[in-house]
Parts: C-alpha cells; structure tokens; sequence
RNA sequence: GGAGAGGUGGCAGAGUGGUCGAAUGCAGUAGUCUUGAAAACUACCGUGCCGCAAGGUACCGUGGGUUCGAAUCCCACCCUCUCCGCCA
C-alpha cells in the first residue's frame, strides 16, 4: 500500500511513476485524493460531536447521581448520537472507498529502476560462468532424459490429481529431497538464515498482506468458499509470520527461510512454452524473507540476491541476472532482480528466482513496524527471492549434467545429500 | 465432532453500565543513591487517526446491537485452553 500522505503531498510524481509500469493504476489517485479530503473533513466533524456528546453524557451521570433531573441533556445528547451517525457512516464510506483503491495500486517502481515498457527491456546485469556445451553428441531436454532415467511421470500427476501436477518417482524424488536439504544448509549456515516449516494454507488476510489480494485472487487456489488459499509462495506465510508487529530494530537484518510446497492456478498459462517441469501448479520452492531496516533495503537486495546466485555457483550452473524494467517489476515489488539458469535442452534461461525490495509497501499493508532510534515506530522494509524454485533447477541441473549414455554426473556438492555421484 | 471455560497493555492480572485508556505486579527506559554493581527510591513506560501545535478522538478477540453513556449488557463469528471422541 502506498503512504496517503506522501500521496497527498506529491500526487503528480506519485501518478508518474505508476505511469511508468503502464496500466492504469495512476488513474486512481484522483479519487484516493477525494476520498482523503472526504474522511479528513468527516473525521475533524465527528470529533468534534463526540467530544460533546462525551461531555454532555458525564455530566448526565454526575446529575442523576446528585438525584438531579437530566431528560432535557439527554434528549440533547440523542440529537448528538444521531448527527455522530450519519456523519460517521458518511466517513465510514470515504475510509473504505480510500482502502479498497490504495489496495488495488502497485508500489512504484524505485528511482533506479530502469524504464522500459515489458520483459524487452529488461537489461541484464551480468552473467556467472559458460554455457555447457557438448562435444560429441546432442543434449537431450529433461523430459527425455527424466524418461529414460524414470525420475518423474506426468501421466501419474495427471491421473491422480489434473495436467499441471507430477509425481516424482524413485531418484528422481530422491533428487528433489537432497536439493531441499542442500539449498536450506546452505542458506542456514552460510547465510545465516533462520529456517522455519509454515502452513501452506494461509487466510485471506496474509494475502492481503503481501499483495496477492485483492488482485490476483484468481491466480490462487482457495479452499472453503477462497476463506482459506493455498500459498502460491512462502513468502505469503514466512512474511507474515511478521505481520501486526514492532520489531526491535537491533534484530536486522531479520532472515527466514522456508522450503514449501507452491501452488499456482497459472490460468491462461498452459502452451508450448511450459512443457515439463517448467510450468507446474504445485512445485518446491526455497524461499529467503528479509525484514530490514529502511535505510538497509536496496543494499540488502543486492545481498539477497547474491545468496540466491550462491546457489547456482555452488552447483556450477551458468546463469545471468536481468533487472526488471519499470513495466515489468511485480505488482508489490519496488525492484527486481531475476536470476535465469541455462538449461541446455531448452536452448534458454529459465527464471529459478526473483529477487525484490518491496520498500514499506507490505509493511504498510500489514503494519510491520520497528522502533527506531528515537522510540519512534515506522515501518520496516521486506524483501525476498526464491533461493531457489525447484522444478526449473531440477530442469537446468538434469540438463547440464547429463553424459553422452543419458545419465547424469551431479556436481559434488550434491552427493553426500544424493547419496551417489551419478544417476542412471 | 461433543461438553465446558476463557479471550483486557511486552507478560501476569484487576475491572460487570458513568471522571476506565483502563488498578496492581513483573519486565523495560531515565534518574537519585553507590567507588562500581545490586537493592531501595523517584519519574516515565500501548497503538492508530485528525491537528503546525495545544489538544482531540478511537481502540479491552472481530463484527453488529441496546443505551444519553459499553471493557462491562445482548447477538453472531473467530481463536485459545480443559475433558471426551477420532486420528498421523
């Protein structure tokens, strides 16, 4: 949520950049200020009446306790309640109104967000190591290989659940759990991270918190008539785990993890372009939540995102970062950093994390505070990026790894948690 | 799922219609005392909103209602605890 004051004070700027992201949120601040002037105006009224009626109400028990007659302030004091009401609702209606437009308008991009329309102009910041190449024979993708080697079956997901789903099976489940394990040590003891097993389904109200709702209700899957939904990201629970919260401010940088499952409707999604594990509707993920403090936010961004890229390096797998352009930075995000590892079956780079500084505007949704150095609360800053989604480094790694007979060589690291240095 | 009890400030715990935003204790902050510390004593010590400020106003699980006036009464919902049932 964005501060109604700083809109209040700068609309002009504040309509820029939203501008900036396209769409047209921007268009909303003329009402948010309306209804601001409305609830302000209403707000001084009311006080005013109720500091009467608060007046008049004690005077009325000192008389009747004095066995004096007070029908006549009382009657006054209906009178009172009765414009307190009217006035009161009237307001009631501007606060709401005011609420229900701050929650549907994006955080702005931050000032050093490069500007840019879509995904196209997004620039990349830089690259860690070389594409796997292949000398004597073809790479195959990981649907063949993860065929050949039985590591999943999407006939299984599909027959017991719906397309979209996938069962691990056998070293290819086992795969997955040692990346678990892996990805959470190393977060946890090179990191300093504390890890934390949350709920995967999570109220309404943490969804608000980090922005999903009321937007993108659809994207989520809800259970009990959408009372409750499935996380579409640790973050939503790890976050909030926080929320309606002051925070001693000598505790940042504050540093969570969480390995859960992620569930995403991806309507509209289904194509050409997410064959096999790229696209699915359930998928592991490790997350890294940072609450810090303000001043703190845009260098910690950089930490996070170079504890996500550790990942990668430990593994040995060729990435680069892009930075999202203003009109492609996410809905709550102030700046992104997207992590894109190569696989070679693909031919490209796969996304397996984004990175971002959300500035107060989760804060401020969820009224995450701090005290400050003057015994001041405000609001703390949150970050977070994937350290990393699971599917697409599964994809990368069976991908880069894979020999000429179709097994794979893991990467060292992996096989104390694997528990063999090959699959195949 | 059934029966009962309960949700008050960081914690503990008073308060059952009117100077209650809320006693008291603990914790915390500042100070006095002390060589220093402890103890003792003194003061401060919840959050939001409106306002330049003074100040005002709201908040006692959440939402409604009754009343001139609600932490206190009524209704609904949520949550926690205890016992029983069920269960990994």
């Amino acid at each position: 949520m964005l501060d109604i004051r700083s809109i209040r004070e700068d609309s002009e700027s504040c309509q820029q950049r939203l501008k900036a992201r396209g769409g047209d949120a921007w268009k909303l601040i003329t009402e948010v200020l309306e209804c601001d002037e409305q609830r302000r105006s209403g707000e001084t009224e009311k006080q005013v009446l109720q500091q009467d009626r608060n007046r008049l109400s004690k005077e009325i028990g000192k008389m009747r306790s004095q066995g004096e007659d007070s029908a006549e302030v009382e009657a006054q004091v209906r009178g009172i309640g009765e414009q307190i009401k009217v006035i009161g609702e009237k307001t009631e209606k501007a606060d709401s109104r005011q609420r229900e437009l701050l929650l549907q308008i994006p955080n702005l991009p931050h000032e050093d967000c490069p500007e840019g329309a879509d995904e196209t102009a997004n620039p990349e910041i830089r690259t860690w190591g070389e594409k796997a190449t292949f000398e004597d024979f073809e790479a195959k993708d990981h649907l063949t290989l993860g065929g050949q080697l039985n590591l999943f079956d999407f006939e299984l997901g599909a027959k017991i659940s719906s397309s979209g789903f996938v069962v691990y099976t056998g070293a290819g489940a086992r795969l997955q759990r040692a990346l678990i394990q892996f990805l959470l040590d190393l977060h946890t003891r090179e990191h300093g991270y504390k890890e934390v097993n949350p709920p995967v389904v999570v109220n309404r109200e943490c969804m608000f918190g980090t922005g999903q709702l009321p937007k993108f209700e659809d994207d989520m899957y809800g259970i009990e008539d959408n009372a409750h939904f499935l996380i579409p990201t640790a973050e939503v629970p790890v976050t909030n785990l926080f929320r309606d919260t002051i925070q001693n401010g000598d505790d940042f940088p504050i540093k969570v993890t969480a390995a859960t499952h992620c569930f995403r409707r991806e309507a509209g999604a289904a194509g050409r372009e997410n064959r096999g594990l790229i696209r699915m509707h359930q998928f592991d993920k490790v997350e890294l939540v940072n609450v810090v403090h303000p001043d703190q936010s845009l260098a910690q961004l950089e930490v996070l995102t170079n504890e996500a890229e550790k990942v990668l390096q430990t593994l040995g797998l060729h990435y680069r970062i892009i930075e999202l352009c203003t009109g492609d930075v996410g809905f709550s995000s102030t700046k992104t950093y997207d992590i894109e590892v190569w696989a070679p079956g693909q031919n490209e780079y796969l996304e397996v994390s984004s990175c971002s500084s959300f500035g107060d505007y989760q804060a401020r949704r969820m009224k995450l505070r701090f005290k400050d150095e003057n015994g001041k609360n405000r609001l703390c800053h949150t970050l977070n990026g994937s350290g990393t989604a699971l599917p697409r480094l599964y994809v990368a790694l069976l991908e880069t790894y894979q020999q000429a007979d179709g097994t794979i060589r893991l990467p060292e690291v992996l096989h104390p948690y694997f528990g063999a240095a090959e699959i195949g």
